[in-house]
DNA sequence: CCATAAAGTTACTCATGAGTAACATCCATT
DNA sequence: AATGGATGTTACTCATGAGTAACTTTATGG
């Protein structure tokens, strides 16, 4: 019955008395911890196999305390997934103000989506359906979405006039990378052979490389 | 005008009185019209969103009709996604007697595996989380997964040994592929400006050409 | 022609879990 | 001290939808 390990998330500050500038952000911080051990359970469980009652005994608190920081079980759901992708458009959204070219620019990029893919935020975007959001944050996400595969198709654009991306189909590309990328939140386990960066770089690399070897440094000599 | 011994080929003719062996075929025509009915709405409206109502609704009869056919609503999706999967894995099944390339054999796997992804069963695979089905049945469902992951990295691995594929992390590689072809399930609609086969050639050679241009006019490396 | 099984119906049970009501504390301000 | 607004609790309501019971109809085979 009792928990057998209370899971103190970031709320180790046992101070007793609050300062008076000090409670409004412990609210925050409060929102932030349900959100976080939201995630965490609709990504192990499942969206739909997690009830609120465990993402409160999770925080050791009961389930109305929840409906102080958040209106639904949607809502939470939909602040999970708006954190992530804020993260990686945080990433997409550098202006063009960079000298460098195209595909390095895109590089940076598909780094900062896979890494941002192996975070709690970053894997609720894809491993919930959207079909679990009410109509209006089911589009507010949408929203948020299509910008992301805006700035990534104007990164390959950009590329692929400075010549640093080979010419292809940008629709076809955006959505095989971000594909690629999300992919990531499906595989990944915090205790893989593989760090967070590795896998970004490696995934990056594929993409960029692709499948077919290169000719080598060297002309081919004729025949 | 009596009616000659029909051939109990699946012909558009409703004669009322079925043969006796057409019974069974029936049977499993009936099942098959509920897989693919409860697929489409799975795929469109989400599984939790959709009731067993929902799908016999759709097809005139009602619910505990559908349980003549399946145990339950887990099975149904269960059902379908083996379906999908299975699509894959004769794609990815062909023996290694062929006598073409790694590159050749992995071109024609993605193809397959990217058609698939438009129809309703291969949707429902990627476009349905697996924490919805009973714990059986997701395993077992992993294990078919597994299988094609395993033939996909088969075929990469035989593409480097053989030259026609370049060497790299082939596990990364495969989760690149996969997600890749699986994120076609979420965007492709019938309608769009892309036909399957047009999808399936284009995101095939992406994945083989990569982002960085090639030196132009470069001979193909001997195998 | 009757027994039997298959296929389908209507009318339920029943568990679950989101959301709410009403009540209890704590702290800050007047 | 009293007021009031956050924050938290216990104890519910209530809709939904999976699954079942019991009955009807059809049709096949002995």
């Amino acid at each position: 019955m009792a928990p057998p390990k209370p899971t103190d998330t970031a709320l180790a500050d046992p101070s007793p008395w609050r300062s008076p500038a000090q409670r409004g952000r412990d609210r925050a911080l409060k929102r932030e911890a349900v959100l976080k051990a939201a995630a965490r359970l609709f990504n192990e469980k499942g969206f739909h196999a997690t009830s609120l009652d465990d993402v409160a005994r999770q925080l050791n608190v009961t389930k109305p305390t929840l409906y102080h920081y958040f209106r639904s079980k949607d809502d939470v759901l939909f602040e999970c997934c708006r954190m992530g992708l804020e993260m990686i458009e945080a990433a997409a959204a550098p202006g063009p103000g960079s000298s460098a070219s195209g595909l390095e620019r895109l590089r940076a990029l598909m780094e900062q989506y896979a890494q941002a893919m192996t975070m709690d935020f970053g894997m609720s975007i894809t491993r919930t359906p959207d079909t679990a959001l009410s109509p209006e944050n089911r589009a507010e996400l949408r929203r948020l979405k299509s910008q992301i595969d805006r700035a990534l198709r104007g990164v390959i654009q950009s590329g692929i006039e400075d010549g640093s991306i080979a010419p292809c189909d940008v629709r076809t590309a955006a959505f095989a990378i971000a594909g690629a990328l999300n992919a990531i939140a499906h595989w990944y386990r915090p205790g893989g052979p593989l760090a967070p960066a590795e896998i970004a770089r490696q995934t990056a690399d594929f993409l960029i490389q692709g499948l077919a070897p290169r000719a080598p440094k060297r002309r081919q000599p004729r025949r």
